[in-house]
DNA sequence: ATGAAAGCGCTAACAT
DNA sequence: ATGTTAGCGCTTTCAT
């Protein structure tokens, strides 16, 4: 199975008699307003067809220093939440004329500093991450680089560097405030262990609500790992269904602890809402087949995947002050 | 902000006043049997990492002709399915080495033809995709030059190419044959409308079965266009519910359909299972949380991304043996 | 054991 | 209006 030559700009050049930086001119799209004649770019044009001729953008990369690809690390493209995100910065990239590599971290530092290390190597022409705790000195790679970054969901806060994310705080606050204003005074918050400010936020957010309102009662606040995390959910939710007094409801960081967390209330005869309420973090697809109210908070995700790329865009282009941007969220009540 | 010079090969070769060559064969890790003193290899390692370079890929890549990238076309990576294949694609090409751009389909031909031109004119060293309706053309484009190719979930029959595909035909009858055996016998098959032999494998699995069984009623087969399938699903699941006959089951070809689909039998007041059964050709992460009976599909998922990075890592490496795999899926009863 | 140099395919500055 | 040529950073063959 040989693999004939590619036809390349010079054999285009040879069958026409003409030079090289003629043919490029006009392939390129720069034969317009100044020099070549018509009938040349036409003729180049014509042959550059007839050839079959494909543009070796590798080679163009080299020389402009250009690679039109910018690189993605999220946590897990198969979550929906990160599936939504990076779909919509790949639709959004395509908007400008630019590919995207993706990878996974699986919140593991290892990976990320790998992931980031092959994406300066590939001349990425800027990144898009999540943050994955402990990994700010692997983040400066890119900023000592110069080299475009946007974070999001996350951030590394004394990283000088743009990101995108909601308002974590706030709305699990409100969220908080929300059950306990219907009159749920136990109420038990799972989220993952590590420390990335997304998580911590919204631990805080409800941690201090209900401090506020002298409800927080520490047993109920369930710290997950994230490599564990099946046989710690499962745990958490026993503990909570045999906690000696009656929990009222549960507050899920986010979509896996939640789909994880209501499988396990289910298997523990845990009725929703009448044993306990659930908020959880994200919006799910499939609550609606779920069919049981749900207290979700809804994030702008094609918002945020666009104003990202949106962002990395400009700092490609050469901007160079620094956009941190928070969108709302909504709390929504399925049901 | 100016980007200070990246030090190169070159740099590293002048301060230690060697040659390009002896700091490039160091570098790329073939020093070892052949000729390279190892204090040499030591010196050059060292100052490489003093003057902290970092390869350049691009330049390598257009050297060696290789790019140690593939390319993943999927219709939608937001979506589960797709989301887990691209993630086990994506783990599995890191173990080779490999990193993987990944785009969207959308189902749409012109998303796709741009996908393959962008994807081999950035040189990738190979392609994965998952075909599009009436794409057969434009995968041509990728055979022809003698690009590696693995499709998969679904393969152009007139194409000599590798895929991984399931056994769509025989479980759909399985599953089809199954409600037949519990006695349900008006059965509605809700499926999309375009030609991609996945779907109409599906879909000839159910109908050639109720043929044998004479349940065939035409009424019931629920052909839904992807752009508007929100539209058209309310619509078919509305008139199911109003049919003169009471429908007992509903086969849903694929993991969005059935979510929008159940989304409106609920909608429309229809009781799963009571009022009809419903199976879904996936699974979905958050069926525990329906807590509702259902049929489903299982794929796997895994060993599909895994196979098809294997073999096309076999056809990079020079193999020329087309491949065709079909993965046996299993029928499964939630609750 | 190391140096020198050609070449990968393209762009862009400089000649003509 | 078009041709020439020097890179881009690396690999690799051929000298030495």
């Amino acid at each position: 199975m040989k693999k004939k030559k590619k036809v390349s700009i010079q054999d285009i050049a040879d069958k026409l008699g003409v030079s090289k930086g003629t043919v490029s001119l006009v392939l390129s799209g720069k034969a317009e307003g100044s020099r070549i004649s018509d009938e040349m770019s036409k003729k180049v044009k014509e042959t550059a067809e007839e050839m079959n001729y494909q543009p070796n953008e590798i080679a163009r990369s080299l020389s402009t220093g250009k690679t039109m690809t910018i690189g993605v690390i999220v946590t897990d493209i198969s979550n929906e939440f990160f599936g939504n995100l990076t779909f919509h910065i790949q639709e959004q990239a395509k908007k400008y004329g630019y590919t995207v590599i993706t990878t996974n971290t699986n919140e593991s530092l290892d990976e990320f500093s790998n992931a980031v290390t092959t994406l300066l190597n590939k001349q990425v022409d800027g990144i898009i991450f999540v943050p994955v705790d402990n990994g700010r000195q692997i983040a400066e790679k890119i900023t000592r680089r110069h080299i475009p970054l946007v974070q999001v969901d996350r951030f590394y806060p004394n990283l000088e560097a743009n990101y995108v994310i909601v308002d974590n705080y706030n709305v699990s606050a409100k969220a908080t405030e929300h059950l306990i204003k219907k009159g749920l005074k136990k109420i038990a918050v799972v989220c993952y262990d590590f420390d990335v400010n997304a998580l911590t936020e919204r631990r805080r957010g409800c941690t201090d609500t209900l401090s506020k309102y002298k409800l927080l009662d520490s047993n109920l606040i369930k710290n997950i790992n994230y490599q564990d995390q099946e046989e710690e959910i499962k745990l958490a939710i026993h503990d909570l269904k045999n906690y000696p007094e009656k929990i009222d409801a549960v507050f899920f960081c986010s979509r896996k602890v939640f789909i994880t967390g209501v499988r396990y209330m289910y298997k523990n005869a845990i009725k929703i809402p009448e044993d306990m309420e659930v908020v959880c973090f994200d919006k799910i697809d499939s609550f609606a087949i779920a069919n049981i109210p749900i207290i979700y908070i809804e994030q702008p995700i094609k918002k945020m995947g666009e104003k990202a790329v949106d962002v990395l865009m400009e700092q490609i282009k050469g901007s160079d002050t620094i956009k941190q941007c928070v969108f709302d969220t909504e709390l929504m009540y399925m049901n």
